[in-house]
DNA sequence: GATCTGATATTGGTCAACCAATTGCGAGGA
DNA sequence: TCCTCGCAATTGGTTGACCAATATCAGATC
């Protein structure tokens, strides 16, 4: 997983490769000297390059074709592809929580207007089981379960999906930064008491109070994670 | 931009180390054999059995340690993934409403309190583009623009991502279904008038009333989408 | 009993060499 | 003139080997 403290110490191949690349100010479309050129000029060998060059083409800087050569392509795309190992990269923490707080309360509320009996049920289980567990992985499991089945009372496979890829980019983004005490949650541990009104609002089908609820503990939740930091 | 369609051009070695995973029924959490163990069983040479594990871990199957050694990551399918093109198979048109109700409302309120001047300043350019716009096409490429604008002006890359990914959706499911009277949007396309109250309140720097002024927008369209089926 | 230390197992990274697949282009022929 | 073929250039991929970094554990030491 990447955190963001591992995105430091990067590949100096690939470092080696972008200032080649900026320093020599190809433009979009330039050709790129062959590979075997490359590695006269960077001091690595050819393994090192096209594992480089590999990190430069998933992430859209370069482009590459079997018997025409490297070609960068053009930067702007690069970044917007809608790629979630790139965002990872250049989230930082209070824009990955501010996303929360933006999308997640806006999925309990429509959970709360068409989640099914059976989802409410798994809602509660996860509920109860982050309630019991008995050390922190095992509460971090269960509290996903618990937001990604509210995602999934939505009944709404968008939703879901996009709340699975929110999801995605705060567990490679934030969960090694926070510093436990103890060796598993008290039983007085904010969350639960907020879990348990997000549960009530959804059964009740009340979905502002859902909503509210959500925006509460995503923001009590952001308040503890910053405040330790 | 639904890029899980184009997947066949795959790399024999992940194959056959999916398979293997696949076939033993790894558990989450369980730890492969060790690489020099693995070739192997792959029959392949190290080197390529590497680079089908960098792909794996990339898609987050697996999770890699030095001295511990290769596991199977605990959210290991369809989770992680991601695939738009299996929500597009199954999302409806109705739900796919429900869902840029639920988010987009949020974007444009988190847009609010964000913005810098330029993208204020795009916002604006794109919104009187599409009133401009001579052709049904044009209108619709502005007004995506106009939406997407509203998404980066929340300077929070991961929101832009999600409303990117809600957008891809958007276009591949309902397109096709409206019906046009006119050549070209009317100057008082109700849109308009609608466009003009989200961008006051982003420009005021109104988070509420931006929300709000979405989701009517939303609603809006979404009674006009229905109503014509 | 607690703590340090070293051996061992494992993944990470690199290297030089080789062959395969694709492209571009020019030579040569119809 | 146009077409075909073959060659050279280029990236793609694989191989076996070596050393580095890290984690685990047993045993020695205090």
């Amino acid at each position: 997983m990447l955190t963001r403290l591992e995105t430091k110490d990067r590949n100096p191949a690939v470092d080696a490769l972008r200032e080649f690349i900026a320093g020599r100010e190809y433009a979009p479309g330039d050709r790129l000297p062959p590979e075997r050129e490359l590695i006269g000029h960077l001091k690595v060998t050819r393994t090192t390059l096209r594992k480089a060059l590999d990190t430069l083409e998933r992430e859209g800087v370069i482009w590459r074709h079997v018997g025409k050569g490297t070609f960068v392509s053009s930067k702007n795309d690069s970044l917007e592809t809608g790629d979630l190992a790139a965002v990872v990269q250049q989230i930082t923490p209070v824009r990955m929580m501010r996303a929360r707080l933006a999308i997640e309360p806006a999925i309990a509320g429509e959970a709360a207007i068409n989640a099914s009996r059976e989802a409410i049920a798994r809602i509660k289980k996860a509920k109860d089981r982050a309630i019991d567990a008995e050390s922190w992985p095992e509460y971090e499991t269960n509290d996903d379960l618990f937001h990604h089945a509210i995602a999934e009372a939505s009944d709404n496979i968008l939703l879901v999906t996009l709340f699975d890829q929110l999801n995605a980019v705060r567990r490679a983004v934030a969960l090694n930064t926070v510093i436990r005490y103890d060796d598993r949650p008290p039983r007085t541990h904010t969350s639960f008491a907020e879990h348990d009104r997000i549960y009530a609002a959804i059964e009740a089908r009340d979905s502002k109070a859902a909503y509210e609820a959500m925006r509460q503990h995503i923001g009590s939740v952001s308040a503890r994670l910053f405040r330790d930091m």
